[in-house]
RNA sequence: GACCCAGUAGCUCAGUCGGAUAGAGCAACGGCCUUCUAAGCCGUGGGUCGGGGGUUCGAAUCCCUCCUGGGUCGCCA
């Protein structure tokens, strides 16, 4: 049991002790909630839990405190203060410190696992279109999704990442009308471009390529073949190109799904028979409708068109489906801010398939606005001048990228300024954050080199200065800061912990020197050392960013 | 008209299931390299937490209302 369970649990006894005694009125009392104070005078841990109770009690929160104390069993806390309105801060003996730091020493590089948990969650993000290539916007959903993915994993979740890939429907065609309209293009045939058609400089590319392996003998099929042809063609290379870009933007999928099987497995129809079936479509102007207002939406939805073509969200129906069927427990979609409005008809969906709309849980990623100059960036794909996913890494690197991108909360809105993310790239704070890592290899490199072994029986406790302690503290929070960025869906905490986590390194590092002090100083510094090596190496691990020996 | 997100230091943002004196980075100013990486450290200044009401011992946080910015309201995906 750590510290911070145990001293809830003396509380709890001693409240529980004085009111067997009669020193406290009898009544239900809340959980015994603790935390790290804002401040140091407070002491290592404080609970509101005296105002909490007082009130149930009814009884002074000041007093009852007091009689918590006077009540307290738990060795391990040197005192307690009362302060304020009736809070208890706890000051424990520096024991603590040092069985957490000897604790996260024996675990090395797997401290940050937490253990294993039976649920099972699919996260499914960024899943653009195959219809060009990934812009800034997207690279967000690919940080941010795969940050989850590992933060999930740590906490001890069974996680599958999968991307879903739009290869059916109309903007398939127009991608396949393009790159014919390029096509022709390029062999000089006048030839009207699409009014949907995708007007990005890689559908020209695309032409060129088929123009230079093939060239002009596609001409002679009948328009309906040749663009059968160029959708295939055209799918393959940008697939091809998407999964090429992920990857090197350290985004790993486990599944790619094709929303195209639905329809070629039966599955969409499936769906729709068994909806049907338990009276939730209905015909309406000669469409069949959702009655997606059963289950909160605002009004009912088209699933099947008028002229027979199944809706995008025919296809999600099934898709949904599919997914439950698979047996996760809880299914996390990350969409784009421009995708809100979908969410109360896809919860709808869920509901009317029988799996409860909690099950399905969707975060909203907020939109990302590039500037350079000074000036806005559009990010228009219709326009061809769209800043790719791949551009933005070529200026700035996957590591400062994916560090700007997971940093902030999900919620805000992200204004991306190349010049700074370029120019005074130095003051990154992902910089900041390698640098820890990059000193503490140093450190090890020169123990080898002097010839000083680890000795494995550490004291310690000679480990007393402020910012040593301070340090192991940190340490000591990490697990906590998995779980937490785990339930709450938010791996940026993960980045401004390791952050918080480098700067007390920092601090550390030029207050206490560790190679060439006292022998045994040495050791425990070196024990420290190395936990933070291997913690800075877990988060950047989850971050998708590189911890560089070097730099 | 409805819905979602945001509004906190000069700038970019944390903090939001109510807690103590609201934090960090950048920018500004002043210090620290004969010793493990100065991409670092130490110090200083900087705030009506968008406005107004309400609930509470206690509100940036909860409720109501208004304002501003962004996004969305399709038989597109």
């Amino acid at each position: 049991m750590n510290i911070k369970d145990r001293l809830a649990a003396a509380v709890n006894d001693a409240v529980k002790l004085a009111m067997q005694k009669g020193s406290v009125p009898q009544g239900m009392i809340q959980e015994v909630q603790l935390t790290v104070p804002p401040q140091k005078q407070f002491g290592d841990f404080a609970t509101n839990f005296a105002m909490q109770a007082a009130k149930s009690l009814k009884c002074n929160p000041r007093a009852l405190a007091q009689t918590i104390n006077d009540h307290l069993d738990a060795p391990f806390v040197e005192r307690l203060e009362i302060a304020g309105p009736g809070f208890i801060n706890f000051f424990l003996k520096n024991d603590w410190l040092y069985d957490i730091l000897a604790d996260i020493a024996a675990q090395g590089e797997k401290h940050g696992d937490l253990p294993t948990r039976p649920e099972k969650i699919q996260v499914e993000f960024v899943s653009a279109n195959p219809t060009g290539p990934l812009h800034v916007g997207h690279g967000r959903g690919a940080a941010v999704g795969s940050a989850l993915v590992n933060v999930l994993r740590a906490a001890g979740f069974k996680v599958e990442a999968e991307y879903y890939i739009n290869d059916a429907g109309n903007q398939i065609n127009n991608l396949a009308a393009s790159v014919n309209a390029r096509y022709l293009e390029c062999l000089s045939i006048p030839c009207d471009f699409p009014d949907d058609g995708y007007h990005g400089a890689d559908i020209i590319a695309t032409a060129e390529r088929i123009v230079q392996a093939d060239g002009d003998k596609y001409c002679r099929l009948p328009t309906k073949e040749r663009l059968a042809l160029f959708r295939e063609l055209a799918l393959k290379e940008k697939i091809a190109l998407l999964k090429e870009d992920l990857e090197k933007f350290n985004v790993h999928f486990d599944t790619w799904f094709s929303e195209r099987t639905l329809h070629e497995n039966g599955e969409v129809e499936k769906c729709c028979t068994e909806l049907t079936a338990k009276g939730y479509m209905y015909e309406k102007d000669g469409a069949q409708w959702l009655k997606s207002t059963a289950f909160g939406d605002d009004k009912d939805r088209v699933v099947i068109r008028e002229n027979g073509i199944p809706t995008y969200l025919a296809s999600d129906i099934a898709y949904h489906q599919n997914k439950f069927e698979r047996g996760f427990d809880t299914l996390i979609n990350l969409w784009g801010a421009d995708h809100h409005g979908y969410i109360k008809r896809m919860k709808a969906a869920c509901e009317t398939l029988g799996y409860s709309g909690g099950r399905l849980e969707v975060l909203i990623l907020q939109m990302v606005s590039l500037y350079r100059d000074g000036e806005l960036v559009k990010m228009s794909k219709r326009t061809g001048q769209s800043v790719t996913l791949n551009e933005l890494i070529e200026e700035v690197g996957t590591d400062a990228a994916r560090f700007f991108f997971i940093m902030r909360s999900i919620d805000s809105q992200l204004d991306f300024d190349l010049n700074l993310a370029t120019e005074r790239s130095n003051e990154n704070p992902v910089y900041y954050v390698q640098y820890a890592h990059a000193r503490i290899c140093s450190i090890f490199r020169q123990m080898s080199e002097n010839g000083i072994t680890m000795a494995g029986n550490a004291k310690l406790p000679l480990l007393s200065s402020e910012c040593e302690i301070d340090l192991i503290k940190k340490l000591g929070e990490y697990q906590e800061e998995i779980a937490s960025a785990a339930h709450d869906r938010a791996p940026h905490r993960i980045a401004r912990y390791v952050h918080e986590l480098a700067g007390l390194f920092h601090t550390f590092y030029n207050q206490c020197r560790i190679l060439g002090v006292d022998g045994d100083l040495q050791q425990a510094r070196l024990v420290l050392v190395l936990a933070v090596k291997n913690t800075v190496r877990h988060t950047l691990g989850i971050l998708g960013v590189s911890a560089p020996e070097q730099m």
